[in-house]
RNA sequence: GGGCGAUUGGCGCAGCGGUAGCGCAGCUGCUUUACACGCAGAAGGUCGGCGGUUCAAAUCCGUCAUCGCCCACCA
């Protein structure tokens, strides 16, 4: 849609502008750092990268909100002009990449053992070209302003190059190593995990004693019981340990005693180790080295053998002797059913333990021990956890940091070689003849040192060790730049010295460990230390509306495109961007998004009403509004400077006054301007200048919640229930009060879609693509983020206090009509009694009001006087220091009346109450600070009058 | 075993030191010059319990309770 759409379609169809409106930006280039050429290099950059979503992700909530929060910011930060980046990508996610292809194969009868390595990563290449892209195409349809144009991967050359830089670094500096540990694993992956990609999951099992005999009896013992979790890796059994000071089991240590390990024969010792607790079950511990942590150290610790009984799919292999072949599940029973027959089994308790699942398909894990590589991560720490602690990197909300800081002062090495073939390849090559083993940043395939033939390490690297990476391999690092060439600077990339590092980096909190503090501690190893982003947001988890974790085992999951097809991406939106407050849930119910559908409705209709009163007139209204653009900001800054306001801003007001940047696109990007005509408007004005304030304050960055609030209630019930209400009547006062209220109506609708917009970018767009605010800017996606200093010019308290008590007189009527049951249509004549030391201010205020009040509070006879007395026959409130009398001739009902005046007499009562016990403390007058002894005083005051009067009108009944 | 969140009208949430707010639902009226995905009006909580600090607490401190999350090698 190049040329904007003249009209507003009656009903809003979020499904009909969607589409068109983000194929026209990405048509553009608007998503570009340059944005279209919009984009101001003298002002300070925006990046921002998006947390790289698997190949294999659909969207989730999870995404939707955190989507929405960096568009949001990427966005507003484009429309201050900044060059604006939002970096996109999707992560090779090796497990995941994995098991869809094998589970295609599987359809088809293979394994990925049938087609080998190298046509096995060409099928996940393959799957990657036809499915890879689901989420990105996700993305746009939320409405993402991501830079599409260079879509990055982390299996891209680039990054290759950037990880092998990275690996061999860390290699040559010893950081990366190769050792036996017992790690995660996970038998239906086939793979190792880190220890943070294992769950932990609550789970009631049993433990089981058993008996293990003594090769021969000391001290009274025939055998000894043994408890435990796992009864079937006694198979792998090397020994049996106490705790060194456990007086019981004393003799046995000290006669070097043996144990017969049933079903298997096998004799294994009794030793003393300080691990083992003494008040855990009964003192004893068997000792697996080869299938537990701790186990595998007390191993180390007394030289015991290491023997595995599992294939890695984990079923018994051939040293479970008699139980070779059964899956582990299958062994257990096996094995408890075998000792008990042998009268082995002494009992069985039910117990609560913590039990390890892959955090990729939720199957139990299985420590194993293992040939694996490891990343030595205590010197990569230290420097990132001084960056959060002096604030280079700020955590929001802060408390995060504490989480940071728990993980990473006890972080523990990385295991980082994966058993899977898609991901990239550990780079170290061996010369199996004379032993040679380097990490080489290319291929060689013949040894330096022999010549014989090079083999290149089987295992692929954690995922994370690639994402990790992200915030400047994005960015061209490592390029064309030599290794230790550059380390001093950032020079050495032009991209990065402009643009590193990023403003924000948004995520969950479940990643905090496993990306963002390894990106922390990568980018500042890779990049002399400095950040890769100054800002973390941890945003709320989504929970469904219950509560519960959204998850597919559960089926309580909900499907943001689907939320975006019932009520359209501005709603969801908006909807998302509306509950994040600091907490650390946000309880997510779809129907309540009927809510932002339905304010996405309002402005729609509100906008048609703008438009629809610039050609509705016989004579073309536009042409008012024309003519407020080129001549008149001149006339519209006049009514401001009157009001002693700030002449700066004068011939762009609201809006800073950028010229456009494109050559082609010549003059300044003259708006309409405002024109503060009535009270209403001068009031309309100042509402919304202080919104701006709101919206731009110091913690408006991170406080989306808050944020979006004050717009709904500015747009809903500031302009569309009052403005546009007293618009109605100022359209026919007049061609003078006229024209302004056009321009205004312009105007505010214009800067309050431009303060909408990155929160909801379509309708905003849509509708101002049609309203003639004489902004030559082809979109509001590039058009300037208004400006709160400019706008300060329009704070008015004086014109906010006649509207408060023209809403106030007009509630109060509409009131009390509603309690008489009087029709709406029917006139009733007012008078208003002011007082106080604002009664000469709020009479003129009210006069000037006169014909707006009689227009909305159908009123026929309207007076206003300080000495004003009550008509007989008369409904009494007091509000805002005003006495509001309505005649009720002949309606009157004295018994609904006094009833009335009873109630509100009775709230009165009580509030006078507590203002004067508070008034009557000395510690109060003495303590509290004075404007509040005096806000006090005034309040007591005004009930004190309000008291007086509405007991004179309750006598007045009797 | 530690740590962190949450606890405010029927429901979902704001507020976080000066007399309790919003939205939904419910109630009463409305074809009012955009909008019934609407307009107007009324009703409804004393802010989980207890104790403390303060002139003043939903708001700060302590403690308990309930729900949830994270971390932790007790087999």
């Amino acid at each position: 849609m190049p040329e904007a759409p003249d009209v507003l379609p009656t009903t809003y169809e979020p499904s009909d502008i969607e589409a068109p409106l983000f194929a026209f930006w990405l048509e553009a280039g608007y998503f570009s750092r340059e944005a279209a050429g919009f984009a101001d290099f003298a002002k300070a950059p925006h990046t921002i990268v998006i947390p790289p979503p698997n190949v294999t992700g659909v969207l989730h909530m999870g995404h939707a909100l955190n989507n929405t929060l960096q568009d949001i910011l990427t966005r507003r930060a484009r429309m201050q002009g900044r060059p604006t980046r939002w970096i996109v990508g999707t992560d090779h996610a090796g497990i995941a990449t994995q098991n869809k292809v094998e589970q295609k194969l599987a359809s088809e009868g293979l394994t990925r053992f049938d087609l080998g390595r190298e046509a096995f990563v060409a099928a996940c290449w393959d799957w990657r070209k036809t499915y890879g892209s689901t989420i990105i195409e996700q993305l746009k349809g939320m409405g993402c302003s991501c830079d599409y144009a260079q879509e990055h991967f982390t299996m891209d050359l680039d990054y290759a190059k950037a990880i092998r830089r990275v690996f061999v670094d860390w290699y040559r500096e010893g950081l990366i190593y190769r050792g036996l540990r017992i790690i995660n694993w996970c038998p239906r992956c086939t793979t190792a995990l880190a220890d943070d990609e294992v769950e932990h999951v609550e789970e009631t099992g049993h433990l089981w004693h058993l008996r293990y005999p003594l090769v021969e009896p000391v001290g009274g013992f025939e055998y000894l019981v043994v408890a435990t979790t796992r009864p079937e890796t006694m198979l792998g059994d090397t020994g049996v340990a106490v705790n060194p000071d456990d007086a019981r089991y004393r003799a046995l240590v000290e006669a070097g005693a043996q144990v017969r390990l049933p079903l298997m024969d096998r004799v294994i010792p009794v030793f003393a180790d300080d691990y083992v607790d003494r008040n855990f079950g009964t003192g004893v511990v068997k000792v697996t080295p080869a299938h537990d942590p701790n186990d595998f150290e007390m191993g180390m610790r007394h030289n015991l053998e290491q023997i595995n009984i599992l294939t890695e799919q984990a079923y018994i292999n051939t040293n479970g002797g008699r139980f070779a072949g059964l899956s582990r599940e299958q062994a257990r029973e096996a094995v408890v059913a075998a000792l008990d027959e042998l009268g082995l089994l002494e009992r069985v308790e039910e117990h609560d333990h913590a039990v390890g699942h892959c955090y990729r398909c939720a199957t139990t894990i299985e420590p194993w021990a293992s040939e694996q590589w490891f990343v030595a991560m205590k010197g990569l720490a230290a420097p990132a956890i001084e960056a959060v602690r002096d604030g280079r990197v700020a955590f929001h909300p802060q408390r995060w940091e504490n989480i940071y800081f728990h993980w990473m002062e006890n972080i523990r090495d990385w295991c980082i070689s994966r058993q899977l073939w898609w991901g990239h390849r550990i780079p170290v090559f061996y010369c199996d003849s004379c032993g040679w083993i380097d990490a080489l940043e290319e291929d060689a395939t013949v040894c330096p040192i022999c010549g014989a033939a090079l083999r290149q390490d089987e295992d692929v690297l954690d995922t994370w060790f690639s994402s990790q990476l992200w915030p400047f391999v994005t960015q061209g690092w490592p390029g064309d730049v030599a290794s230790g060439a550059s380390s001093e600077t950032l020079a050495a990339w032009p991209e990065l010295a402009a643009y590193y590092p990023t403003q924000v980096l948004s995520t969950a909190r479940d990643i905090i460990f496993l990306w963002v503090a390894r990106m922390v501690m990568s980018s500042m190893y890779c990049l002399s230390g400095t950040v890769p982003f100054t800002d973390v947001i941890i945003h709320p988890t989504v929970l469904d509306k219950y509560g519960n974790i959204m998850s597919k085992s559960r089926g309580n999951g909900i499907d943001p495109m689907e939320l975006i097809a019932e009520y359209g991406a501005d709603a969801m939106r908006f909807g998302l961007a509306i509950q994040v407050t600091g907490a650390q849930d946000l309880k997510f119910d779809k129907e309540k998004l009927g809510v932002y559908r339905n304010f996405a409705t309002k402005i729609w209709n509100a906008a048609r009403f703008v438009l629809m009163n610039l050609e509705g007139a016989a004579e073309g209204a536009t042409e008012e509004v024309a003519e407020g653009v080129a001549a008149g900001a001149a006339e519209g800054v006049a009514a401001v400077t009157a009001e002693g306001a700030t002449d700066a801003g004068a011939t762009d007001a609201g809006v800073a006054a950028d010229a456009v940047p494109r050559a082609d696109a010549g003059a300044v990007s003259q708006r309409v301007t405002p024109q503060a005509y009535s009270a209403a408007d001068r009031w309309i004005l100042s509402r919304l200048a202080r919104l701006t304030h709101v919206l731009n304050n110091e913690h408006a960055d991170f406080d989306f919640g808050s944020s979006a609030r004050a717009l709904y209630a500015f747009f809903w019930n500031e302009f569309c229930d009052w403005y546009i209400e007293l618009a109605k009547g100022q359209l026919t006062q007049g061609d003078e009060p006229r024209a302004a209220v056009r321009r205004n109506l312009v105007f505010v609708l214009d800067t309050a879609l431009r303060l909408l917009h990155p929160m909801m970018p379509f309708v905003t767009d849509r509708i101002w693509r049609t309203l003639p605010h004489g902004d030559e800017r082809p979109s509001l996606m590039v058009a300037a983020w208004p400006d709160p200093d400019v706008l300060s010019a329009y704070i008015d308290e004086e014109a906010e206090r006649s509207i408060e008590l023209l809403c106030a007189v007009v509630t109060t009527v509409r009131a009390v009509r509603a309690s008489y049951g009087i029709s709406p249509r029917q006139e009733l004549d007012v008078v208003v009694r002011t007082g106080g030391q604002r009664a000469a201010d709020d009479t003129r205020a009210l006069k000037a009001q006169a014909a707006q009040l009689r227009r909305m509070a159908k009123i026929a006879h309207f007076a206003v006087a300080p000495d004003a007395s009550k008509p007989p026959q008369s409904s009494v409130n007091i509000i805002q220091g005003l006495e509001v009398y309505v005649v009720l001739e002949g309606l009157i009902d004295f018994a609904v009346e006094r009833a009335r005046l009873t109630r509100k007499r009775e709230k009165a009562a009580g509030d006078w109450e507590r203002l004067s016990k508070k008034l009557a403390n000395e510690g109060f007058l003495a303590k509290a600070a004075p404007e509040v002894v005096e806000k006090t005083r005034a309040d007591a005051a005004e009930l004190e009058a309000e008291l007086a009067q509405i007991d004179e009108q309750l006598a007045s009944f009797a």
